[in-house]
DNA sequence: TGTCGATCGATTGTTGACAATCCTGAAATC
DNA sequence: GATTTCAGGATTGTCAACAATCGATCGACA
């Protein structure tokens, strides 16, 4: 069994560490689309200098989490619903097709290996009812596939798109139910990965991330932004 | 080491000038994939302190131009090719394909009008064999079509991927020789867009696209990296 | 002579102060 | 009473100094 733990941000640097914290305060809810960010107030809070927090705001407006002008105040960026369901999808789903083309020769026993004890965590959050920890492990199962490439740059890419994914679904938690079809789906996935032709893979995967997406991307009933 | 002088940049942010310079000297080929980047040495280079250069920095390294780790240097990004080819264009034909589809109605006589003249331009500079500006040129066209899209993200995801597109082809513009195939393209995408149904237009933008990148991406002779 | 380890210079990370800009709101004018 | 102007505070942009870390060089020791 191998475990995940992302901890120890003692020894990260200070952008980083406040990059982290903003970053999660955002894809938890904590801090919601429009909501100002002074680099004053957080660096009081953290109890150090605005460099570091500057150049971590940097880095989450690269992300796409925040959106700021010269001079003015910085705030966490919005999400559309069809930008995520047309175009952050299709491109999360090339991305994953990608690393799934290139990088045959790695799919070793010890990456099944990771991939099924992820599934197998799955389970337990399933089971659990806890779809914060269920979520998580499908973005890693799915993370563990584009690490089979070894390129920073997907992701980069990746970590843009799956943060404003993240907080897409932080709006439609409520009505994300059917968790065992997600452990289903990856289990499946697993197997054909393990068993079937790369374009059976190719079809089952496209179809998955469709499929799956629209899990998180429900009609939120009365949503209609008319623009 | 050679000296380039910029415009006037007067009113933008130390940042912001740092970025385009440095940005502008990679896509234009004088700085390389490997080269160093030293912030004091930019600092000194353009009599500014290291804060903004940091930032400008960081936000290079979001749009995947340079590369990074703690304490040690930062450098130029290397591209793959196989990464713009399977990677990069498939997105950025989703881009374009998302920006086509919303946004029918914000297709006026100004947008086609601004095309126009693009491709007017283009004619220029294929008449004069001025590939660099017929690149710039071509970029610009489509940037006309995402910014269609009200959307800075998407515009963000393109930056990323306009530049590393730039840097791939600044390796090869050697062998790119027929440049009136390349106004021609553009005039078949302007009438189809003016004449066409959707359906055609998105099967002659995909098309056009895969061929169009293709000419960035000649097979570079004998770079056979075997992996 | 080859390997290991300490020291030093070079480079990045962090800080607190100062400068430039924007926003708010009150006073002045019509 | 409504609009404009202009202070004052709040916030972001920039700077120069200091601290932490890395890499290379040089010397000690087997």
């Amino acid at each position: 069994m191998d475990t995940f733990h992302f901890k120890s941000q003692e020894n990260l640097s200070l952008r980083q560490r406040v990059m982290n914290d903003i970053r999660n305060a955002i894809i938890q809810g904590h801090l919601k689309p429009g909501d100002k960010l002074k680099e004053l107030e957080i660096s009081q809070q953290m109890s150090i200098s605005r460099g570091p927090i500057r150049e971590a705001l940097r880095d989450l407006e690269a992300l796409g989490l925040i959106v700021s002008s010269p001079y003015r105040e910085t705030t966490v960026a919005e999400v559309r619903k069809e930008e995520v369901v047309d175009l952050l999808i299709p491109i999360r789903l090339q991305l994953e097709l990608f690393a799934l083309k290139y990088n045959l020769a790695k799919r070793d026993e010890v990456f099944f290996g990771n991939l099924s004890s992820i599934v197998e965590r799955m389970k337990v959050s399933a089971t659990n009812g806890d779809l914060f920890a269920l979520v998580e492990e499908d973005i890693q199962f799915h993370e563990h596939i584009l690490s089979l490439d070894n390129s920073s740059y997907i992701m980069q890419i990746w970590s843009g798109i799956v943060n404003r994914l993240r907080m897409h679904f932080i709006k439609n938690t409520s009505k994300f139910t059917d968790l065992h079809k997600v452990v289903e789906d990856h289990e499946a996935l697993l197997n054909a990965l393990q068993n079937d032709s790369a374009e059976k893979i190719e079809a089952l995967w496209t179809r998955h991330i469709k499929d799956e997406d629209c899990l998180l991307c429900f009609d939120d009933e009365s949503e209609q932004g008319s623009d």
